[in-house]
DNA sequence: ATTATCTATAGATCTATAGATAATGC
DNA sequence: ATTATCTATAGATCTATAGATAATGC
């Protein structure tokens, strides 16, 4: 183990925390290749290290993208927060989606990529799935607030919800950042102008508007849920849902 | 080859017809399976082959995807049909969007896999890719329409048409069939009850009132839509897209 | 000669483990 | 003794090709 002692926190953080700093290499690597595409040697080398030196770290791969899983829990706790917050279940929504949306458009791992590992090993992805059926359960009360005082129209909330997640992740897909996603040229479908705030932002709206009972109201409600992006720079490292 | 005569029709072709028997076989197992998860020596002991004889029906692992896709172009020619039809742009919309999701929700491959592997090797799946941008540029063409008559609220056709096709294809992981996809139990998030024409109903609704500027006209969009389920029993090889 | 199949195998990967090795810290 | 690394390798897969073999059809 290297002893230089560095002023820099960040310095110091890549140089003792291996397992840490494997994490943070994993998920550059998984953002551009992907999970199945990124080998463990690949990840190895990336840190410095042997290929078999990882599994001091990690007994599988599927630890790591569990790891990175745990990281981040945004969604989730802010969804609890939402439920439990008084006012305008429209406006909690909105609030819900448009950062839900954001978490997801910086994640390093595509979530479809996850939820086809995570149906082949439940066990193994146990708590995935769990926070997984608490956020579409959250979206679900807020939904279901919403119709019963009146702001959203008579629907299932439990399709409804499914439906809001359902397109929140293929949204994902086209938009996520990924360093170098398409290295010999543009994807042939990634949008080229907008950001992930602007996405989160319209995406978000689209839902809740197929919702609202009257969308004239829309306006009202964006203006109440106001801007969160300050608090909340995305974190690159989604989890929770 | 065998020489059998037999009277029905469906077992000459599945005697004599390889090629085509390949493709059925390989539809369900990469339905069940997954394409990935779907190896050559599968498929082939499936047909009653060995493992090299399939590469005298196909070049490539590839090849047979691509048949596949090739087998099904029907959202294409309904989204042509629908552009070039006279009429409300959003009951247009609509009719496309049901018949779009019901046939992704049928298809043999999960589109998130394909587009995953068709961003891999863009000059193998040149036509896939093809098909996809036409398909949207005919959604935008709708929208635009949609817009410009004044049904649809203001808003960029292109990114309206990249949210919606987005949303489809999210869903469609959630609710494709899959013959035998959560063998051990029940998959963590699929929804039990609904089928495959009403999750297409309720969705491409929920698509459409998104846009509408006046979303009280969306039973009238939908009754003026009617019923094309009649003519349309999804094929269950999806492509076009 | 053509069509369709088979056996055998090359060649490439990838995960994970066993066991040796070196440095640190008590 | 513990921590962290390395080398070497087992073991499992999977795609794709080479070349032999048999049957059909002209």
């Amino acid at each position: 183990m290297r002893t230089d002692q560095r002023g820099d926190a960040d310095v110091v953080r890549s140089e003792f925390d291996r397992r840490g700093d494997i994490l943070v290499v994993a998920a550059r690597l998984f953002a551009e290749r992907g999970y199945l595409n990124t080998t463990m040697t690949e990840i190895a080398r990336t840190c410095g290290l042997g290929q078999s030196s990882l599994y001091y770290w990690f007994r599988q791969k599927e630890d790591i993208l569990l790891g990175l899983l745990a990281l981040n829990r945004v969604s989730l706790d802010f969804a609890r927060q939402m439920v439990a917050a008084p006012g305008s279940p429209a406006v909690r929504l909105l609030r819900l989606l448009r950062l839900d949306v954001g978490e997801l458009c910086s994640a390093a791992v595509d979530i479809c990529e996850v939820e086809v590992l995570a149906e082949a090993q439940p066990e193994v992805f146990a708590e995935f799935w769990a926070d997984t059926a608490e956020l579409h359960r959250h979206m679900a009360t807020l939904i279901s607030e919403g119709i019963a005082c009146g702001e959203f129209i008579d629907c299932d909330p439990e399709f409804a919800a499914l439906n809001i997640c359902a397109a929140e992740e293929g949204v994902q897909r086209r938009y996520r950042n990924s360093a170098a996603h398409s290295p010999g040229g543009a994807s042939p479908f990634r949008h080229p102008t907008y950001s992930r705030e602007h996405i989160a932002e319209e995406l978000a709206a689209m839902l809740v508007r197929g919702l609202l009972r009257d969308p004239s109201t829309l306006p009202t409600v964006r203006a109440q849920a106001g801007d969160d992006h300050a608090g909340y720079p995305a974190s690159g490292l989604t989890a929770g849902r």
